[in-house]
DNA sequence: TTATCTGCAAAGTATTTGCATAATG
DNA sequence: CATTATGCAAATACTTTGCAGATAA
């Protein structure tokens, strides 16, 4: 149901070699520079149907959104450096267990949550300081 | 530094009334619905400026923000019914904790963070069911 | 072969901005 | 009266979509 074409392969490689989230036209330009032409449409549509498989992850920030292959497939939330993107993947169950304990308190059902942290890494904050 | 404007009077009323996260779109409409005749513009520029002085808390969903004037003044979280926005507000302490030792066990610094909850609330889920 | 994917350009959203005019303090 | 805010329309930024032609299975 899923064909493996050219531009879906180049997105898939691309995913694999980036360890940091990146937005559709990052992608785009990183496979521009790689000689692989797809369109920028493309893009978009490949990295929705990932995500809609749950091999993608995604991030909302600033009005846009970025993508990054996941590392661990159960729920899990970020770290992200605002300045390099440099990501860092953690689970937490805390929040599941306070999201039920929530949930129950107001009478509220199927309750999912959204959990990020961003900051500066190590090498962003020292090159700020300099 | 800040005029006190008949649309702005406008926004700060309907926001008073409103106990829901409403979109710019959707607080220029209400507006509108009352007879209060205000620029989507000048919406959005007063929304943002009532942002800035820590008068209204925003959500970020679907791509879109999300208006509402603060119940409280320290940082909190919410749970909002996906349904019909209903809207509790809650601190936690936990997360602030759990920033703080994330940010040392990884080397960042200047760490915040984004915690929302979505669900369905009692009266929407029980509408569902029938 | 044929259902699915791609490229292109056009259309959509949500939000912002430039500028002349209006209104506040 | 000097500034700051407003309205309008045009500009932005990101993302989605329609459709004809290309391509994987």
């Amino acid at each position: 149901m899923q064909r493996m074409t050219r531009q879906r392969l180049a997105v898939l490689g691309l995913l694999d070699r980036q360890s940091d989230f990146r937005s559709a036209q990052q992608i785009h330009d990183d496979l521009e520079e790689r000689g692989a032409r797809v369109a920028l449409a493309t893009v978009y549509r490949t990295l929705q149907s990932l995500v809609e498989s749950g091999q993608v992850d995604t991030l909302r920030h600033d009005g846009e959104i970025s993508y990054r292959k996941c590392r661990r497939a159960v729920h899990h939330h970020h770290l992200v450096c605002r300045n390099c993107g440099l990501t860092v993947e953690f689970e937490g169950d805390v929040v599941e267990r306070w999201a039920h304990d929530l949930a129950a308190a107001n009478g509220f059902v199927q309750v999912e949550h959204t959990l990020e942290f961003f900051g500066l890494c190590a090498r962003c904050a020292a090159e700020d300081a300099s």
